[in-house]
DNA sequence: GTCTATATATTGATAGAC
DNA sequence: GTCTATCAATATATAGAC
């Protein structure tokens, strides 16, 4: 198998087993059986685990830049763009009630073990933030588009950790209803 | 030392690493040093991990149900109960922007290790459930009780989340103003 | 109740053959 | 590029002396 396709695999790999189980929780001989490669072999490819987490927190950097960018095109006004942040938490409504969310989960778990690539995952967030900002301040509401922006990212942190937690799908439905109605009063 | 208090101090110091470091990420070491005790004689007092995860999340509760009767106590209005839980994000604000809420982080920690204690964490939520559904209850909403009871939670916990990602006491304060503007459309 | 010594498994990581 | 064999460190957990 070629570097390349083989390095992509392990990233993949390495992304869902981070997800589903944790990052702490998850050894190099975990994400080496998922792929099917040997533990010698793994660090032909990878020299420290560090470096994976690093590898995967880009790989989702560019998912995440690809979906905003697909929301941009499918969604002509930005209030529609938005909505389709809000809804997320009903779209991967099954992911979040089983592993939680993948940005708020992966933060919260490198903040608390003070991990050195805690900075990076926050650029997750920060990615999330920036372009509701950008949308907020497309509804005319520029001074207050990045307040807003955390509120609606607040919104779809507690949602998720609650789902996780009750694993109810009806309350995810009533919060994204709220949500839906709030942001109707700051127009399209 | 008597065996009651000792176990009483390994609770204590387990629990405070547990919230720190995390479940996984403490060691029978650490605690065991945290106390001034040796790992063998640890067992004497807890024969696994997750017995003391028992005690600690048993003591959580008993603190938590010690805390809502003291809001009973000191706020006579239902209002004034809710806005209390509500400000615990900016009274233990410090905390929390360091490492999180200790119920909610406990809780995803555990979700995701599909731990046999999963349940037992939920528990502490499910406190503050009932204990807020109660407080509207008493409001007048008897109807949506449980439904108002989950919006506080999920903002407390999305507040909470972003507190820790992005270490910010204004957007806490900002979001618990929203979150007061919001309650007393309910009545005191 | 507390200690030291130890068993056993798993971790992240390396060396060297093929 | 992939493998087996191995290392050193750490984890949970036990045995037995004091």
């Amino acid at each position: 198998m070629s570097g390349a396709a083989t390095r992509e695999q392990i990233v993949e790999a390495a992304d869902r087993l981070f997800y589903q189980r944790g990052y702490e929780h998850t050894s190099f001989a975990d994400i080496a059986a998922a792929v099917g490669l040997s533990r010698g072999n793994f660090y032909y490819h990878f020299k420290s685990k560090d470096t994976i987490l690093d590898a995967v927190i880009e790989s989702r950097l560019a998912g995440t830049r690809h979906m905003l960018q697909q929301w941009e095109n499918e969604q002509p006004t930005p209030g529609g763009r938005i909505l389709a942040f809000v809804e997320i938490v009903l779209t991967n409504g099954a992911d979040i009630q089983q592993y939680g969310c993948p940005v708020g989960t992966l933060n919260t778990e490198l903040a608390k073990l003070d991990h050195s690539m805690r900075g990076q995952a926050r650029g997750l967030f920060t990615l999330f933030r920036d372009w509701l900002r950008e949308q907020f301040t497309l509804l005319g509401r520029a001074e207050q588009a990045d307040e807003l922006a955390m509120h609606v990212l607040a919104f779809s942190q507690g949602v998720a950790v609650l789902s996780h937690a009750f694993r109810d799908e009806e309350f995810v439905r009533r919060e994204v209803g709220r949500m839906r109605d709030w942001l109707s009063t700051y127009g399209k």
